[in-house]
DNA sequence: AATAAATACCTTGTAATACGATGCATATAT
DNA sequence: ATATATGCATCGTATTACAAGGTATTTATT
């Protein structure tokens, strides 16, 4: 992620599994689609993204599978059941941390 | 921090100056006051805090003096000019960041 | 009077997370 | 021919947070 990099932690599965809730694609395309929809606030890192993906898969929150198109072979993941109940909670402790966190620097402004 | 701990990454030191930049405090009451101001979504943990204070005086965001109340002798922080121009920062940077995680969120809904 | 809980400071070791760097390979554009 | 884009991946390092532990005083409870 560009922006300072401590901001950013925590949140790279939850947004992972966004993307993925709504069509299986592949690591590269990931990291496009990331871009796209943040509108260029951020753009996820190789280094970062491999290592959630796989530990998701490891843990069932995702499923893999390989397909060619185009004389390229791309690992396509799929989420599960269990993925998406995971986005939905992570989804839910967001937006109370984030309604949080506005609170506390809004009574600063005050 | 309660909450999922991976999610809370990043903002401590954002908050703690959030709330020196209304007056000046000590540890023990900057964890009361995060507390109060969240309405116990979060708690920061003394193991946190404590490094965090020193390496924001270490950089000069922060200045300490002891102060004794009561019989009791506390350690208060004052902020810096210095401190509420990395703090206008920090809250810039947290406010485009959530708004662009909050984008890639709905698209998923969508 | 004895004990527990709150107040107040702090450090150390461990775990989690992210990322830069690097490596490999193919395809397309210049 | 060469650079850029596509596509997978790992390794070492840095950062961050926290649980656990330590010290000491004051206030409330029994």
């Amino acid at each position: 992620m560009k922006l300072s990099r401590e901001l950013v932690k925590g949140t790279s599965a939850m947004l992972v599994l966004s993307v993925l809730s709504q069509k299986d694609l592949y690591g590269y395309m990931i990291i496009r689609e990331l871009e796209l929809r943040s509108e260029t606030v951020f753009s996820m890192n190789e280094g970062t993204l491999y290592p959630v993906l796989h530990a998701l898969e490891a843990e069932r929150f995702l499923e893999a599978y390989w397909e060619e198109h185009d004389g390229r072979k791309r690992k396509y993941y799929h989420i599960t059941k269990k993925g998406q109940k995971l986005l939905a909670e992570k989804k839910e402790e967001w937006q109370v941390y984030a309604e949080a966190v506005a609170r506390v620097l809004n009574c600063a402004e005050a």
